[in-house]
DNA sequence: AATGAATGAGACTTCATTCAT
DNA sequence: CATGAATGAAGTCTCATTCAT
């Protein structure tokens, strides 16, 4: 190939999904490099460092889910509807692609701090959700950053419980339940 | 002290604040003969290996607070009457220890697979008290590790939010509001 | 240019430069390319190595300098007046080119053992100087090696002080004190 | 042994003899643990960095040879004579421990940017004693880091030709030879 | 029980060199 | 002649663990 396009994806694909499995630590740049099929320099080529390449998959990524959030925030629908599709689009996410969930959740400690304060992240786009629907007299009073995260426990704490075993039926068919349970946290009923 | 209680026991917190602070591996054994002023072979008196400590540590503080919760729900008193004390003594503990809430939030991924079977641990003691709700018809029907994982999520998130910043008051004003968000998802209200 | 003069040119001279700046091992190929301007694997149409490079550089250059010199030498003038001009002209390379001296200070150890037997070099021209200034009653009497070394030392030494910011001064203002000091160590007053 | 003196020793002895042989860049750790019969992470107990090793055998040999000279410096003899002192003891030393010297002269490019300024290095030693000579008015006028310069070279460049082969002499019979072409070059005579 | 110098496996990273385009 | 992505050998350094004292 003629440009390394093809070959930073690979890295991108096979270094989350072994953060996802084993963690970054335990993940050896001669792991990826066995995984994408690639020589160890090879990754230098793309990533000034390790380091580098946690923290940009991590925050690509994150943004990423923050978009997805955003648009959603951004449609015409009433708060309650946009809450529901948010959650649906996290268990359809979840039940497709368990290693970027996992990535995030074990990669958010210690990146975390490393997010520019102007990012579109998905608490950021949930909190601001919230705030404008106590405006509109949608939802209930109440700290709106206790709220989006009592939410996002809500829905998050459950894949963990799936990532661990503790669950294990198709995630999609939590769906309606998470939702009510959301739902009822911000007194939208 | 002839015996070496007092230099275990300062190994452990030394140990515990270090993993919380920076994670385990991060964390070297140098690291915490330092902290524990002691010399690193040190350590290996009263381990076998930092794999060894990091899991005892774990094991034990995560059973601790499983004992905690199972003597809450061993009184007399109402299941909703339960969570609320359940979650007030979450918030006082995380108020008082934000490093050992934080060390059991980091080193869940990767230690909780080694719980074993038999353990009481906060979500077995959880999931069975909503499961006796539901028999006594007091909690609304549902799958009871999913609402389990929702209540643990609605309660632990903020404290995630805390560690991170995001929250910065004194965590037992949210006493009340996550309780209440915890009833609403039992459909105890 | 179809040739490759202009490129294998500003290869050279950059490299050149870059191995004056911070040494041969620390100047990496890249850092040259990058300084001419090309890909990194142009450099290999040009030399076959970094090594290739580094020795023809150096002898090229040592032996430029031992030209000089000995056209220098081949003039009908006394051996006091050679040895003027011999100074004046390292005077004013040196002011005229700092690098291409750093360069070949730098690179001595290492390449001085590449040096063909039969390579006209600045200590080879001296040394004969000196010899045949001996022949002819001008020169005192001594190892011819060790009066050529103390020689270059004289004029040489200032030079590695102003690299090294110890002497600030135009270097050709040192011309008469250097060509004293040669004439002294020589016996030529 | 208890303390790590003694291994420490022998790391800055052979690593001396390594970087005077090969240069430094070219000396691998793995070269010096072998020379020293240690594992290689046992450089790391007694330094930092290679680099560290580096520079400070550098300055703490360097600074070695100023303290000798300064002590020559401090006696009550003439000028002249603390002049042939100190070339006497430059050839001794030379003579005795030729790694020693070469490993000075390959190290200080790149070396000597770090020399502290209030250290007591050889070449401040010579500068001072020439000045104080030019004002006793024993030594010749002129810049008195120039003279230092060229004394210098006169002393220390046969001794590079030593090194590679082109003197092979003993060394201390170069000491009369030198002493007189130092003194004239300091107008001593 | 405690020490701390030493170990050695292995991690991350660099960089001269190659080769398909 | 020129490119630049990819290679892989080798280097520096870390750190959990051991063992003589």
């Amino acid at each position: 190939m003629r440009d390394g396009t093809a070959t930073k994806n690979k890295i991108n694909r096979v270094a989350m999904e072994l953060f996802a499995e084993k963690g970054v630590t335990e993940t050896t740049t001669k792991d990826i490099a066995a995984g994408a099929e690639i020589a160890e320099g090879t990754i230098y080529r793309h990533y000034k460092s390790k380091d580098e390449l946690v923290k940009k998959l991590f925050l690509s990524l994150y943004e990423e889910q923050g978009n997805y959030l955003r648009d959603i925030a951004a449609t015409e629908k009433n708060i309650k509807q946009k809450i529901a599709d948010m959650i649906a689009r996290f268990c359809q996410l979840f039940a497709e692609d368990k290693a970027l969930f996992t990535f995030l959740l074990l990669t958010q400690h210690g990146q975390l701090r490393e997010v520019p304060d102007d990012m579109v992240t998905p608490v950021v786009v949930l909190r601001d959700l919230i705030t404008r629907g106590q405006n509109a007299g949608a939802v209930k009073q109440g700290d709106p950053d206790l709220m989006a995260a009592m939410v996002l426990g809500v829905v998050v704490q459950p894949a963990v419980f799936h990532v661990y075993g503790r669950l294990t039926q198709d995630y999609k068919s939590f769906t309606q339940d998470l939702t009510e349970a959301a739902w009822g946290v911000l007194g939208l009923n």
